[in-house]
DNA sequence: GCAAGGTC
């Protein structure tokens, strides 16, 4: 009797084997590829890994036209370049199979690890699924994994494994139909052969950094004044600034200065409060990739690279993580002491290895197969990084040391100056205790404007009151460290993959720009055409009808084969009708000289029924707003424009929504729930979206009106 | 030669 245990991946084997061995497993290899060997409890165990993924799906036939329905699980190696080395893996699964009668699948507890032990179990051991059996753990320790050797499923989740099936299947027949039609329509138009490409991620992916695009090529600046007012006390100038900090009629901000300038100005109030400043969150990749790309402009993807590299070497924890919360069971002390020995480290280490106890922060988002990132106390030797990996594991330790440090003291000072009625405030700022920022101050910066002492009721020296003219900005272009919050943002592609799928755009000439990204206009054009034609593509609702679907499968509730074959039916409808018009969308794919800019408008048209809509709907808008709704109720101020967020009435459906007073120069809008009394508390969640109270019969709660915000369901308890 | 998802 042989158990063969099958692992998600190599490091994982080895944890399981040297958890349930009783004593040490014999570590052997097949070509490249470790496995193990021990005895428990008197049966002969083997583990063995996979290396994620060892089967893909591809075409029976080879044949470049779409529709194409038809396809199998092959080997990766098969199905794409560079991934020869997973031939040694399913080999060695393949000849250890032949010597187990008792199988068990170890891979993580999700989809995507259920359908990774189905497809080595099917397709590389050669047995029956239905025969193994299920390890289920959260983490790797040899205490969960020994209790999870005991209490053994007695199959595998194949609810789970269906609905990672489907997953596959389905983006796979969106992405590849979808792809190639676009590749033949630009072919068809230009007999250029250019590989175009889209799927359930990379459209909204592009989609939303069209939109930022188009905002930008359709910004108007609008000029606004700032009103300063210059004082000095003990020699030293200080500059104060208006209550109002924007002032959009130029009249008024003459007015005002004229009028301040008759003084006599006076403090008429000082404001000091403390602040203390958390450390911040133990890193999971997307937290690490944005700090990486703030502090040395590394992409995302190199990011992920060169902590791949860290974990190699054994002087990180696995980067593939989007937990932010370190193992329960680390030995903290441990890994301080080994840190100590690296002069740049030891004052920080050895201070908290005086503390008696060691608690880290930790973050909201956990995962359960891996923990966030943190240096195991494996030292590099000198010389054996490069720049690179040396920047990044540096700022992996400082993150780590930073967790167990006291909180930074901040001291916020607002002076409130008052000149014949007018106010001014000079804002001050400084740390009073540094805290954690004395190991990671090198990484994040506060700023630091020191006042002196005011009292209130004494006279100000004025030197000048000026007005400033400033133009309102166009929104930031996305940086790659941006695009990926955006995505994690969104719920779409996952931690392993982002970075990979931003760089296809690139690859795919949609996008240029290595820090602020700008679409061509091919990426324009992409988008142009499939929101036209199959305005799903580029939506993230396919993501979320995906996953409903996967639940219901998981559930039991729907079957796997009905739900791949109405995808197919929907595709077959949308691709015959894409086919049809394949020229005149080629045409269009081709229009991308001159200068690429082009109004909303103008896209509109292009696109074609788009236009008819969103017209409507913006007259029905204007109209509700010139017909002048009684004092609107204003429940925050607009994140984009700082114009008022009120509470607006759709004229055509009645249904209420919250748009910005300065429409249509600003679109801000979020949608709002029907029921309930609104009650505004100025409050802001999300990137400035106001958060409001929902009075309901016999309850009320909190609300934030971004509908991609994290805690919406926590904050309607 | 196209997707997105694991992992090296």
């Amino acid at each position: 009797m042989v158990t063969l245990i099958i692992a998600e991946k190599p490091n994982v084997a080895r944890k399981i084997a040297y958890a349930l061995a009783e004593g040490r497993p014999v570590r052997k290899t097949i070509g490249k590829v470790p496995y193990y060997e021990f005895t428990r409890d008197g049966k002969r165990i083997i583990v063995a890994p996979a290396v994620g993924h060892l089967f893909s799906l591809a075409p029976k036939t080879k044949t470049y036209g779409y529709p194409v329905f038809d396809i199998e699980w092959v080997p990766v190696y098969v199905a794409e370049k560079g991934k020869s080395y997973a031939k040694d893996y399913i080999k060695a699964l393949a000849t250890l199979a032949k010597r187990a009668d008792e199988f068990v699948v170890a891979c993580d507890y999700d989809t995507e690890g259920e359908v990774i032990g189905y497809t080595a179990l099917k397709y590389a051991c050669g047995v029956d699924p239905s025969k193994a059996k299920r390890m289920k753990f959260s983490a790797l320790t040899k205490k969960d994994l020994l209790k999870a050797w005991y209490n053994l499923e007695s199959t595998i989740n194949f609810g789970m494994a269906d609905a990672g099936i489907a997953r596959h299947v389905l983006d796979w027949y969106w992405g590849v139909n979808l792809s190639r039609a676009l590749t033949s329509a630009i072919k068809r138009a230009s007999g250029k052969w250019m590989v175009l490409s889209t799927g359930r991620v990379q459209g909204p992916t592009l989609k939303f950094l069209v939109d930022r695009e188009k905002e930008i090529q359709n910004f108007k600046p609008t000029p606004y004044w700032v009103i300063k007012m210059v004082l000095e006390k003990n020699g030293q100038q200080y500059t104060a600034v208006y209550e109002k900090e924007r002032i959009l009629d130029e009249n008024e901000a003459k007015r005002i200065v004229e009028e301040a300038k008759k003084g006599p100005a006076f403090v008429e109030k000082v404001d000091v409060k403390q602040q203390n400043r958390h450390p911040p969150v133990p890193f999971d990749l997307g937290t690490l990739q944005r700090e990486a790309y703030s502090a040395f402009g590394y992409s995302p993807k190199k990011t992920l690279e060169l902590a791949q590299k860290l974990y190699e070497r054994g002087l990180t924890s696995y980067p593939r993580t989007s937990s932010q919360k370190l193992p329960k069971n680390l030995n903290f002390r441990s890994i301080l002491q080994n840190l100590a020995k690296l002069p740049e480290y030891k004052p920080f280490a050895h201070e908290l290895l005086g503390k008696e106890r060691l608690k880290p922060v930790e973050g909201k988002k956990d995962d359960p197969a891996h923990p966030a990132i943190y240096p195991t106390g494996e030292l590099p030797k000198p010389g054996e990084l490069t720049k690179d990996e040396a920047n990044l594991y540096d700022l992996i330790v400082r993150r780590f040391l930073a967790l167990f440090m006291e909180p930074a003291v901040r001291e916020i000072m607002k002076v409130i100056i008052n000149s014949n009625g007018h106010r001014f405030i000079l804002s001050g700022a400084r740390t009073i205790k540094e805290g954690w920022l004395k190991v990671y101050g090198k990484y994040v910066k506060f700023d630091e404007a020191i006042l002196p002492a005011f009292k209130e009721g004494e006279p100000v020296k004025v030197l000048q009151i000026k007005r400033e003219k400033k133009k309102t900005k166009p929104p930031a272009r996305y940086s790659p460290a941006a695009v990926i919050k955006r995505m994690e943002d969104l719920g779409i592609g996952t931690k392993a993959t982002r970075a990979q799928i931003l760089e296809t755009l690139y690859s795919r000439g949609y996008i240029e720009g290595k820090k602020k990204i700008k679409v061509t206009p091919l990426g324009m054009r992409v988008v142009e055409a499939l929101e036209r034609n199959v305005p799903d593509i580029v939506s993230v609702e396919l993501t979320r009808a995906f996953e409903e679907k996967m639940e219901e499968i998981m559930a039991g509730k729907a079957d796997k084969d009905r739900v791949i074959e109405e995808s197919k039916e929907q595709l077959i409808k949308i691709l015959q009708q894409f086919k049809e018009k394949e020229l005149d969308i080629g045409k269009v794919l081709m229009e991308t000289t001159g200068t690429g800019v082009t109004t909303s408008k103008e896209n509109a048209k292009r696109a074609g029924t788009v236009k008819e809509l969103s017209e409507t709907e913006e007259k029905d808008v204007k109209k509700t707003i010139e017909k002048g709704e009684k004092t609107p109720l204003v429940v925050g101020k607009c994140p984009k424009c700082g114009g008022d967020l009120v509470v607006r009435y759709n004229r055509k459906t009645g249904k209420r929504f919250v748009g910005c007073s300065n429409w249509p120069k600003c679109n801000v809008t979020y949608p709002l729930l029907q029921r309930g009394r609104i009650i505004p508390t100025n409050k802001t969640c999300c990137d400035g979206a106001p958060v409001v109270k929902i009075r309901e019969k016999g309850r009320e709660y909190e609300i934030c009106l971004d509908m991609n915000c994290k805690d919406w369901k926590k904050g309607k308890k």
